[in-house]
DNA sequence: TATAATCTATCCCCTAAATGGAGAGTCAAT
DNA sequence: ATTGACTCTCCATTTAGGGGATAGATTATA
């Protein structure tokens, strides 16, 4: 039986970390005398350690604990295998976008102003929890479209976009509209309904690669309507042209954003 | 001019981001009226560009600080260049040990009783920042015992060692005790005194690799102590055989625990 | 013009895994 | 009996924001 301080220094593990994984629940002094002292005994040494391994291999407390509860620790450790190859992914694509930016490679984007004729659409609107939602979302909305009009034919070339009902950004619950070009008016019903659009003229650009690289392509096309004193008329409408659901890699990803102008 | 909830959509950012990074002096608003509302002109959405891309870089919201007021953005992108390499070679190092855990590896260890002959040593006490300081600790005690004996001569085999000397364990201003045998004892100054060691028996085991699999050495050798119904004289010694200053990798690194007993 | 809906503001609490410190009680040695 | 070392509990702090309450401002609609 050792007191705290000699235990902590057999452990290698500072008194506090040892009082917070009692307080967690993970490991409890082998006795407590009546002065509230705590001591271990060393075969609490073996618990420990296996705490700390865990530990540094990324798992946490809650984690942890479910693994001394007799969760599967197998099966946990595959877990943590895929996401530490993950983090292993990111840590390399960062390291590739600190070399790009350290040889000053920019973004450099091609705007077009474009002339939006006056697209008969079905749209639906409603929350997505993520935006990686939004695929089964777009799907969904053919799906009720279809419900009303098995024979309704989209336009050639294709058009549809998404745009964004929240007066502000959101991370998650987004509020969207998916909007998708047809030949000819059909019958709405609960979930989607049909409008004429107005034509329109809008600046457009198009991104390649992920998403997270959407903002600088913001930023270039607000600087470049501020720029000719173009107005905005409507919210922005994002064209999903490649994206996970037929490129695998990132960089492959194209994306057009248009923005209406009056 | 922009208010904040429309700032966000353009910039993919929360308004919840954009308010922190204000309180943060990362992004000031263009403007703020009288009643408090935020608004951003166009050239901020750049401004946050550069901030957003750090942050996904893995730096803090200091080190942006720094980056915005003017440090070197170059210096500064390769030592982060560095900690990312660094944290890939970690994850690597976090898979080989889950393969380690799911193939059922176990340390083995050896434990042998020596005898401590009577040596006498010159040690000097003190206190390192971090536990890698206590090369230059050892190296500055040898220096410190070389002022007033220029000609002291180490035991052949070497014999030294460190003792922890805080009542508990710490990872930063540790108190520790470097000890070195030698041929004879020679003129105390300030820095080191010289004492006559008791001969004494100990529990010694080798532990080979880094030094966070210490703590498996220490359970297997308490328990072994307990088992074994021995009775823990003084304070383990630890003798770091091979380390850093001579293998590269941290597999190869030798240990050596000895623990006194009665 | 009045009202309702949306937008924005500030303020406070919450996170994970400990760390740091204050103030008080306990233990061992002198 | 006193001193110094050790331990206790309780509270605050850390990161980078997120959630929610409440109040005031703006905009759209009736």
């Amino acid at each position: 039986m050792y007191k705290i301080g000699e235990f902590s220094i057999l452990a290698k593990t500072t008194i506090k970390t040892l009082r917070y994984y009692e307080k967690e629940k993970l490991l409890m002094p082998s006795f407590i005398d009546l002065n509230g002292y705590r001591y271990f005994e060393t075969n609490k040494l073996n618990d420990l350690i296996k705490i700390i391994s865990l530990r540094q291999l990324g798992f946490t407390i809650k984690e942890i604990q479910e693994v001394i509860n007799g969760q599967d620790i197998e099966k946990i450790l595959k877990l943590k295998k895929i996401t530490i190859e993950n983090d292993i992914i990111d840590a390399k694509s960062k390291l590739l976008q600190i070399n790009n930016l350290l040889e000053g490679k920019n973004m450099n984007y091609e705007v077009v102003k474009k002339e939006l004729p006056d697209y008969t659409v079905y749209y639906k609107e409603g929350i997505v929890k993520e935006f990686s939602e939004i695929i089964n979302f777009i799907l969904s909305s053919a799906d009720d479209c279809k419900k009303t009009n098995p024979n309704i034919k989209c336009v050639e070339p294709d058009y549809c976009y998404v745009s964004y009902l929240d007066g502000e950004y959101k991370e998650r619950d987004l509020k969207i509209r998916y909007a998708q070009a047809v030949t000819k008016e059909g019958i709405s019903n609960e979930n989607i309904k049909f409008k004429k659009l107005q034509p329109i003229k809008a600046i457009c650009i198009y991104h390649k690669g992920s998403y997270v690289g959407l903002r600088e392509a913001y930023n270039f096309i607000m600087k470049y309507i501020e720029d000719n004193n173009y107005e905005i008329a409507e919210a922005p409408r994002e064209r999903y042209i490649d994206g996970m659901w037929n490129k695998k890699n990132e960089e492959e990803w194209l994306t057009e954003i248009q923005v209406p102008i009056k």
